[in-house]
DNA sequence: GTTAGCACTCAACTGACGAGAGTGCTAACA
DNA sequence: TGTTAGCACTCTCGTCAGTTGAGTGCTAAC
């Protein structure tokens, strides 16, 4: 169903003024900001049929109206223009970019840092665990007695790096060997189908350095575990303070307990359906404890898994900026990651 | 100045209601709930006298008293009797620490986290700069074309791993020689007396490998930089949401905003007296922003230099539980730490 | 189809009032 | 002299009625 120009416009207009103000939007003040060529009357009868038709709502009978959940999908679905950063956003993201930066983690927070502040919403960046990548080569420099670092390498780049104690009598040398048959052993496997028998079998074959296989194969375990999981960076969630609609304590309490809490934000976030930005408003989320919350979200290519980025706000957000925002940086870390490591 | 009997009786009382119900104490309440052998009436005259001393204060004539900030001075200088770790919560840290910790800085996140869950305000841990450690030795390790990672160990421990880019013609052999120039070079120097032409005069033996020795010291400069500002780990921010006195948002806003910004928490923690634990009250602390908290602190020994570890929570905090959980876990760290790294 | 006008509705604010908790003071008691 | 019972007093808090103002829906005229 679409709405008639003038509906549009009304609609459009009180939507502006009620993400601004958060408060409900009167006929007159409808007619007096947007200053249309119609009277607050007929701005009535307009505003009585889109309630009729669901996409406004009256919190009581001498209130004005607000937009309904169904309101701002409307306007998303058939109005929206997606705001793009403006100049001196860009010129604050560039400089964001330039600055040094040592492992590729750093640019996904800040990134995820930019978004919230842009937007002034709670930003999220989930970065998938990489099952598609293959084991390179597994290094073992020795840093001091009795202590080694350990490498893992892949081909998307330095998966873990820990350090390991060796019992002190081993040579450089031994260390490098013992590397070398890791690396025979694991080269080329996908880490997901990383075989324990064959780790086993090494474990055999190395039976006079046992010791440090066994911490190899301990540290290797953990790092499996580790890359099992997605990971998640959470910025400005503190933004939601800034709302009214959360001034109600034990809402802001459930709110921030999710968003400070990693596993509590995976489990809310939904996959979008598309790699383009999605927009989940309200009810629509279908993990209840967000469901007075919208998500514009979208994916990016992270050497072959889905990761996602997005923010989280009240309903009342700024979907043209957020979704903007969330598009462009969904860009610029598809780009970024899309010059592979090696 | 030091109290009678009955008055540091019904002072403690008071506190320990106050700082359970967060109302003020009326004199009845006092009498029912410690079951004093005096009247209500005596307590009453107690009460007078007490606020007239400055350890009580009235809201308002007709309610009860509570504590005033000189009030919780006294109670914790003259009557406090630290409350240690009971069983469970033992057993709860023994399973922290025995679980598989990679770096040493799990577990100054752990033990933080911890400290938090059992006390319920919010803990920081403060891990000092290392000016104090020498560097040990510089190694180079190819681990792509094109890539290569490099650590810098010193006496404590790796300070730093980083991937720098390399020239793709570069041999393995050759890496290992350029790691080992700088090793001579700075092996033994301190963080902070590294004499920047040393480097340069580094950069002029090596020449025709200078472009991998200017990534090389681009990233220990970077290193350089990450190691002067000691770090902070916060853990439980959000407990202050259960505290009644930050109701009201304005005021809750301020003090997350603190807690959740690094750099600003920093700024505000003092460095405590000694390294036992030091408590501020309320406007004790030099910080404004930070006058209507408590801090409990102590220092403890992290490689030559103090750290701190401590919580923030109001004024009405249960001081005894506090200063108990935060000296254990300062002692537990001390004594990790104590095993040094080589 | 649009608009002016008007009666109507309802939240939010205001001030009055009573209940309840707690005090301070006084007088009696041990 | 210290302790206690009793009582008048104070102050907050919740409730309730009255008022205000923003905004609506409806009707009649344009």
């Amino acid at each position: 169903m679409t709405l008639d120009n003038r509906k549009s416009k009304i609609l459009e207009s009180i939507i502006r003024d009620y993400v601004e103000t958060a408060e409900p939007v009167g006929s007159r003040s409808v007619v007096r900001k947007h200053n249309l060529r119609i009277s607050a009357a007929t701005v009535r009868n307009e505003m009585a049929d889109l309630e009729d038709m669901g996409y406004l709502e009256q919190p009581h009978t001498s209130a004005g109206r607000i937009p309904s959940e169904m309101g701002f999908r409307y306007y998303v679905d058939c109005m929206m223009q997606k705001e793009t950063l403006d100049d001196s956003e860009l010129e604050l993201l560039q400089k964001i970019l330039n600055e040094n930066i040592g492992e590729w983690s750093d640019i996904v927070s800040k990134v995820g840092n930019f978004l919230s502040q842009v937007t002034n919403y709670a930003s999220f960046v989930i970065v998938p665990s990489i099952k598609l990548s293959e084991f390179k080569n597994i290094q073992i420099i020795p840093i001091a007695n009795g202590k080694a670092m350990l490498l893992v390498v892949t081909d998307v780049g330095v998966l873990m790096h820990r350090q390991i104690d060796i019992p002190t009598s081993i040579a450089s040398e031994e260390l490098q060997l013992i590397g070398k048959a890791f690396t025979r052993v694991l080269s080329g496997t996908r880490l997901e189908e990383m075989r324990r028998n064959e780790l086993k079998a090494l474990r055999e074959d190395l039976k006079n350095r046992r010791k440090v296989i066994d911490k190899v194969l301990e540290a290797v375990d953990i790092m499996m575990q580790g890359s099992r999981d997605e990971s998640v960076v959470i910025s400005g969630a503190l933004n939601i303070l800034n709302e009214p609609e959360f001034k109600d304590l034990e809402k802001l309490k459930r709110i921030l307990t999710i968003l400070e809490e990693d596993v509590l934000l995976k489990q809310i976030i939904p996959d979008p359906i598309s790699e383009e930005v999605n927009i989940t408003i309200g009810k629509e989320n279908k993990a209840e404890d967000i469901q007075e919350m919208s998500l514009v979200i979208a994916g990016y290519n992270n050497f072959g898994e889905m990761g996602k980025i997005g923010v989280i706000g009240p309903v009342r957000m700024e979907y043209w900026k957020a979704a903007g925002t969330v598009e462009s940086l969904r860009n610029i870390l598809d780009q970024v990651l899309s010059k592979k490591y090696f």
